[in-house]
DNA sequence: CGAAACCTGTCAGATCGCTGTCAGCCGCGC
DNA sequence: GCGCGGCTGACAGCGATCTGACAGGTTTCG
């Protein structure tokens, strides 16, 4: 799951990158409206936070940009700015949700996590297959009751399928939702960690189509 | 574009109603929980607004059972509880937005406009043919609601086909399509893939015109 | 601070399924 | 009945995927 962080608070930043993080999303920041716009219509985030009061580009034009682009990626509004007018207008302006500072980081992440959801056309947060039970807000998964232990990058892929419903995802965008375009790594990598994830979850969970993807269920 | 606003304040009620019905929605109201939960989960709405403090059954119960019982309609909780721990339990039970009391009704209608919006960016990349239904979103072809697997070639073979609705189309025009002019391949590779994909999708699908080519459909 | 435990990317070898080719059979059209 | 295009089962090559081992790096704990 990645998230783009458009804020040039650098104390702020720095708090959204640890709450997001901490909730299993992968974090890439930008400071400024023209790099937000450039990177948030080039690559494919998950969920956008941004902050209006920006340098540069301002936050608004930014977003009616991505819109007029074609980007649908879900977009988180910060405001400083307390006038309930200003809200509306970055909603009209095609954000889809708002929250005004200051706020808790508690309530940021449950509407980043209800943001996400919706755009995967998900209603609950949670949600089993093939026995198992998928906790995304705690991030827990667990068989019979049995909690299972995941590592985070695990839990960052099965989470990323769950969103996808019984989509096939293509290793390449797993490798891309994952890591980012930064630091690539070897396709080999998705193929380690499935293996590791199917060594957990046991088998009927994760199938393989071969030359597709990967996708939840039985094959 | 049907709303159902549960509301027990008649006042409030028919404010909303008054703003929602300006805005181009066909509003209608339960006040009891029992009540929402029934035509809720019985109607099809485009919008709901839900008030959680409600007589009979609770707002957050009745959201959580609509959710799992499927219904995905887009929800908006209003809350007098102002503290910002029910707002996340309501986001946590499902709902797509809240709004706190007292607000603006501008506010409201322009997020409920937001939800609307955004539920109906879900939307069929799949369409039927000859019985079958290929969805090119999820990579996954099924034959009376059955899955099938076909293989990347397959798919590929059966798409292009598709997309040339029952016109008949050329070996010739399929190697192409399939291979590109580079490595040519026998054009007994298109037969064999044909047969394939028969075996797969069972007969009165594919149909050969002798001397000509493939299309969708009986003979 | 140091050691142990853990996480994770890479590699190499094994495995498995996809696919093109071939040879022979079938059936249409004459 | 004949000839030719089309069909099909078998098979082998190849690339995709799997998996165990290993090492670098990070976190945890004493």
């Amino acid at each position: 799951m990645r998230a783009f962080v458009v804020e040039d608070d650098a104390r702020i930043a720095a708090d959204l990158d640890r709450a997001l993080s901490s909730a299993g999303f992968l974090v890439e920041r930008a400071q400024d409206g023209d790099e937000a716009w450039f990177r948030g219509g080039t690559e494919n985030y998950d969920l956008i936070v941004l902050d209006l009061g920006l340098p540069g580009l301002d936050g608004l034009t930014v977003l009616k940009r991505w819109r007029t682009e074609g980007c649908d990626t879900p977009v988180l509004i910060l405001t400083a700015r307390g006038a309930w007018t200003e809200r509306v207008d970055g909603i009209d302006a095609g954000a889809d949700d708002y929250l005004p500072k200051p706020f808790r980081m508690e309530e940021l992440v449950a509407r980043a996590r209800a943001l996400v959801r919706r755009a995967a056309g998900r209603g609950g947060a949670t949600f089993g297959i093939a026995g198992l039970s998928i906790d995304l807000n705690r991030m827990v998964v667990s068989r019979d009751g049995v909690p299972l232990h995941l590592t985070p990058l695990e839990f960052r892929l099965l989470s990323y399928l769950a969103h996808q419903q019984d989509r096939v995802v293509p290793p390449g965008e797993l490798l891309e939702h994952l890591y980012g375009d930064e630091d690539a790594k070897e396709a080999n990598a998705i193929e380690a960690v499935i293996t590791r994830l199917r060594r957990k979850l046991g088998p009927g969970v994760i199938a393989t189509r071969r030359g597709f993807g990967y996708h939840l269920g039985q094959g």
